[in-house]
DNA sequence: CTGAAAGCGCTTACAG
DNA sequence: CTGAAAGCGCTTACAG
């Protein structure tokens, strides 16, 4: 393979010479230039990463650290992890996958052996003990989601409490005032996800605030438990005017619930719902929803990072992106 | 931080005892080893990636080459990530995401750069332009998923063709003559993605040899299409005895479709089906199918692939992992 | 605008 | 069983 020696010799001039062509720092004559790039591309030359790694303390890479769990059905993952890849690679970045089932060992270990120049925790829980890891960590690191207390660390999340006011009063202008809420299995809650708690706190404040009646269901996570729990939901509230839902699941089996139970929408029933825009594109689901899309997520919380690694201090960013909500026509003016 | 020095120093003995005592290449007393050990503990070492790198020409990443669609709906996808990244570590491997929209020239820049030390192909297609940018690159690699006249590189996938084999014989035993098969969009089989035509083919293959009457319809891209072209295909058949679905969307429209038209399963019709496992357990698809682990096939892959880095040469694996049927009680025998 | 040289932190013949 | 030294392929002060 060649080097940057080669190209050097090759085009008669210094390596440093060469160094500096390639990377700008430092002007260089158009004629040398010239030579030297011809060199490049008769000896094919592509600069070795470990050593360029070894020589600035920069790797070009971002480690990004994913939750370990591959039996789980998580819609949304594999799209933030190809934009968070995507948007990574536009500025210049490769993306280290680390799934190690202790995220705050594997955060150590590709920090300290200085592998990455960065990391991005997903799906950050409330209480995430991957963010002492990053704060012990010699490189920066920015959240996906955000973590109680955590005042020191660059977070951005969809702000799904707006997401769940807005639902909720949509419904309640369209004079909804008693509503089942269908939320995720309670084992999520128990797991300090984030997203959950935030959307549900903010479903069932909203609800309270503006005097509705909410009845909270949580959707198994078997899903034949799931059918029979949404079910029973439907069937034990027949007063309920609309449905809010936040468990991709459970809106999946929806149209055959209400189907067994001839109840159509908006006539007999409401629903409001909130899932990641490709899940909307895969299946059919006609109600009106926040649908949303994990790309401003995924390249905000790159952005940051890479800024973070090159301006180390500076200001803590916390960012929440406001979610749409689409109009689908599935609720019904009372 | 603490480099090899620093510990070579605080243990006093030289960088090189160190080094051989971190890699075993060459024994090491007790005594000093044991200084050793507690000078790595106390400095907190870690040994630097990059310069590790540069002086073995090895780097202990694995590039995952993955098809670059955010906006595609693929179940299977982050699970068979997940499981790379989980059998990588075990064998010692990192892994780096490679996402280019053009996959062959990303396989160049990680390679040239000596950024990985091979790379593994996913959902490789019937013609891959990926194939021959790995065949030129020093690093070898592995594709899960077959190309058409590949016989120089490691190849592994679930047997799509047995898969399908098994399904219509299942339905033939049965005594099922007449079978609609519904198969993924056409748009899918025109970009020559493998499985698709290899489970395809073998379907209509069997249905041929064993006398049935096979009608292919093929679900569109989007949602509410595709939930029409399947009602057709029901309406269209009325003397169709049996199904076979390879489309995870059509298989979560079926329970819909079928209630609307007052069928049941398997009393007035037979349902078979083949999805990625994790499709399964989050939805309630009480059918008879092929419910493929990703498992075997990711797992698999990596290890071919740290054998082929250990091991260049030597004969040229193909693989193809046996597929599971699942009996679920939605046939009938007529 | 360009070059010679030191250094980044490892590994690995070579020598003992 | 252990050490001194060269080398991997870059970058970056330093000097001109």
């Amino acid at each position: 393979m060649a080097t940057i020696g080669d190209v050097a010799d090759y085009a008669g001039v210094a390596r440093s010479t060469v160094s500096h062509a390639l990377s700008g720092k430092r002007p260089v004559s158009p004629a040398t230039r010239e030579r030297i790039n011809e060199a490049i591309a008769i000896l094919q030359f592509t600069a070795n990463a470990g050593a360029k790694a070894l020589a600035t303390s920069k790797s070009s890479i971002m480690g990004l650290i994913v939750p370990f769990t591959p039996e789980e059905f998580a819609p949304a993952t594999m799209q933030y992890v190809l934009l968070v890849s995507e948007t990574a690679r536009n500025l210049g970045y490769d993306v280290l996958m680390v799934t190690d089932v202790d995220g705050a060992g594997g955060i150590a270990r590709v920090t300290e052996s200085n592998l990455v120049d960065g990391v991005l925790l997903m799906d950050v829980k409330r209480h995430d003990d991957r963010v002492a890891s990053v704060l012990h960590a010699r490189q920066p690191g920015v959240l996906v989601g955000f973590a109680e207390g955590n005042d020191l660390l660059d977070s951005v999340d969809l702000d799904f409490a707006a997401a769940g006011r807005m639902l909720v009063r949509h419904l309640y202008d369209f004079g909804h005032r008693h509503v089942i809420f269908l939320a995720f299995p309670e084992e999520l809650f128990a797991q300090n996800v984030g997203f959950a708690w935030r959307f549900r706190d903010a479903v069932v404040r909203s609800a309270e605030e503006l005097g509705m009646t909410l009845v909270t269901v949580y959707g198994g996570t078997d899903p034949v438990d799931r059918y029979r729990v949404v079910g029973d939901a439907l069937d034990a509230n027949p007063d309920a005017t609309a449905l809010l839902v936040h468990n991709e699941g459970a809106l999946v089996d929806l149209p055959m619930l209400l189907a067994e139970r001839r109840l159509s929408v908006p006539q007999d029933l409401s629903v409001v719902s909130i899932f990641p825009d490709q899940f909307g594109a895969m299946f059919s689901l006609p109600y009106t929803a926040v649908e949303a899309s994990p790309r401003p997520v995924a390249a905000r919380a790159v952005e940051l990072l890479a800024l973070r690694i090159a301006e180390p201090d500076g200001p803590v960013v916390r960012e929440l992106i406001p979610p749409v909500l689409v109009d689908r026509g599935s609720t019904r003016a009372l």
